[in-house]
RNA sequence: GCGCCCGUAGCUCAGAUGGAUAGAGCAUCCGCCUUCUAAGCGGAUGGUCGCAGGUUCGAGUCCUGCCGGGCGCGCCA
């Protein structure tokens, strides 16, 4: 068992046992306390804040309960020493054993250490990407991608049930345009001469294989059509052309869903759930018809003020009920998209997570609040936002032009920078700031480059073990023989370090997969990394703390066996953030 | 005008549910290669946690009000 649980529940029994003996009051609710690892090792190795939280509720002293709580723990031989600190805090310091356990019980779990439960098994629904299919996914779109794609992970690690799912935009006037500006690209490959791109048409070269393979499949059908005989097929093919081109990108990066839900596909086939959603929330009284204020700063000439149906936002907390219908009579996209969370909710779901781009932060409330309603309030929406990603080169802001078609594509930087840096980067901030992507520092090999610091630490152990095998050819080095090493010998203060390092994984884990945030894996990474750099240069001083004792075999089992435990935390961790542990570097 | 996000070292940023003397990388300065890979490591310098109140044993963290920056604000998606 893990020591820090093992700790935890050994004080939760003292504080029961108190309760019973009446050094507390019987009904004392003690589920507020905590036991966390000390950032300062003079305080010992974990302290427990039980006494002071418990002072006012028990009518005591901190001190006086944690002199009692002190009293109740003694018999632990996992703990060496209490002492109490400060205010109250009862700071214990752990026998070797308790850290050492650790790598048996790495080696032991393998790559499921650290997977935890938190989730038990229920089923959660994460949103994200969800570019809309009117071209190639461009570098704005990767960080949502990413951190949408490592927080699935997360949530899979922590013992959920994850849907990875892709909403598809394919529906609404962009696709007109779309199709549009294919059919141009289209009479452009028949020979006609199209001149410039017209305003309002997308002006991108990637159209034009999209145009080629038109051509190719159905010759001159539709050259001299009018626009409503083409236009419906004209939708489907392009969206579909483009979304063969955003699995290409996705794949490229490495980003994975299991549904790709078609927003059109609300309302094909002789129904329509928008229509149904609509009337559901209007039986409810929450769907009416009405009228809007215009907002301050809107210039009062383009307002049209007209009456519409809207959602009642505003009884679930949102700032202004939401239009549902466009004057035109076809549905808002805010429509489509709660007819959308209520097949999603219909499919069961009652954990969901929507992961957006900065620019659509101003969606969030009016999102809960259809889930809300939908829902009624008996399911939860997460909505997680990635601000903007600043491209640099060098600390040089990479231009990027307004005119449209020449962005940059999410393609070119993954082929420059290649897969890692990207997904280990964009998962290196808090999702809620913003970030600066470095295009030349994310390829360097060396220590300012956080990706090749965390891979080099794995590759390290890997070169540890080719080294071994050839200073000791006899050596077994199988995980069985790992595993029966006498641990007991590593009692080295950085070798402690690393393990208690190594022993916080399940909690890192458990609190990133609660609180949405996969960064707190690349840090915690970054922070193993350092530890068994610094302790592994620390040999260069010390020989005696290298890993390979030539003549000390059971020595070099033992210090092996940690280094593989660094190597499968490490690895753990980058198969999370979607990030390859490389054996060797090149 | 309203709403959301941000404000922590010279720079870029971590600081879960409130915990002890606020941390890391870069930059600057000083050190360490006869080595299991120096592709690395150690040390030093560097702080009014935007400002002012409040809540309490305790606030970078929670509440209120300001200041500064970003984003958004019906019939785009």
């Amino acid at each position: 068992m893990n020591a820090l649980a093992h700790i935890e529940a050994r004080i939760a029994t003292a504080l029961e046992s108190m309760k019973s003996a009446g050094t507390l009051p019987a009904d004392l609710e003690t589920s507020g306390t905590d036991l966390e690892p000390t950032r300062d090792p003079s305080h010992g190795d974990l302290a427990s804040n039980a006494a002071m939280v418990l002072a006012k509720p028990a009518g005591l002293k901190p001190r006086d309960i944690a002199e009692r709580l002190k009293a109740a723990l003694a018999g632990e031989p996992l703990i060496v020493k209490a002492e109490i600190a400060g205010p109250g805090f009862l700071n214990l310091t752990l026998a070797p054993q308790a850290w050492q356990s650790v790598i048996g019980e790495v080696l032991a779990a393998g790559s499921n250490f650290g997977r935890a439960d938190i989730g038990k098994s229920e089923a959660v629904n994460v949103e994200y990407v969800s570019a809309n299919p009117t071209g190639p996914m461009h570098v704005g779109h990767c960080r949502g991608a990413v951190f949408g794609d490592a927080l699935a992970s997360l949530l899979d690690f922590a013992g959920w049930k994850v849907t990875r799912e892709y909403y598809i935009n394919d529906a609404g006037a962009q696709v007109d345009v779309l199709a549009r500006s294919v059919y141009l690209r289209y009479l452009q490959v028949m020979g006609e001469d199209i001149e410039e791109i017209p305003e309002g048409l997308y002006p991108g070269d990637y159209l034009i294989p999209v145009a080629e393979r038109l051509a190719w499949e159905h010759d001159t059908v539709f050259q001299s059509l009018p626009e409503t005989h083409w236009l419906p097929f004209m939708r489907r093919f392009a969206t579909d052309a483009m979304l063969v081109m955003i699995k290409e990108d996705l794949a490229a990066l490495n980003v994975k869903h299991d549904v790709f839900f078609s927003e059109r596909s609300l309302t094909e086939g002789g129904k329509d759930e928008v229509a149904e959603t609509i009337a559901e929330l209007r039986a409810k009284g929450l769907v009416f018809e009405g009228r809007l204020e215009r907002p301050k700063g809107h210039d009062a000439e383009e307002w049209e003020d007209r009456e519409q149906t809207l959602f009642k936002a505003t009884d679930f907390g949102d700032d202004v009920d939401r239009a549902l219908m466009k004057s035109d009579g076809s549905y808002t996209y805010f429509a489509a998209d709660m007819a959308y969370h209520h097949n999603k909710l219909s499919r069961g779901f009652r954990h969901l997570i929507n992961v957006f781009g900065a620019d659509h932060s101003g969606y969030i409330k009016r999102m809960k609040a259809a889930v809300k309603a939908l829902s009624g309030d008996n399911a939860d929406l997460d909505i997680k936002v990635c601000q903007l990603v600043r491209l640099l080169r060098a600390g040089e802001p990479v231009k990027m032009s307004k005119r449209a078609g020449t962005f940059v594509t999410l393609r070119e930087v993954v082929d420059e920078v290649g897969r890692d840096p990207v997904r280990f980067m964009m998962l290196y901030r808090k999702n809620d700031a913003t970030l600066d992507f470095d295009l030349a520092r994310v390829v360097e090999q060396s220590k300012d480059n956080p990706v090749f610091y965390v891979q080099y630490a794995h590759a390290r152990v890997h070169s540890v073990f080719r080294q071994a095998r050839e200073a000791l050819p006899g050596l077994d080095t199988s995980s069985a023989a790992l595993r029966a090493a006498d641990i007991g010998r590593l009692d080295d203060k950085s070798e402690l370090e690393l393990m208690r390092r190594l022993a916080l994984w399940p909690r890192i884990v458990a609190g990133a997969a609660r609180a949405h945030e996969p960064h707190r894996i690349a840090f915690y990474l970054h922070d193993v990394a350092s530890l068994f750099h610094s302790h592994w240069t620390r040999g260069n001083d010390s020989p005696y703390l290298r890993f390979i004792q030539a003549n000390d075999p059971d020595l070099t089992l033992a210090r092996l066996a940690l280094a593989q435990a660094c190597a499968q935390v490490i690895a753990s961790g980058l198969a999370i953030l979607g990030v390859e542990a490389p054996t060797e570097m090149r």
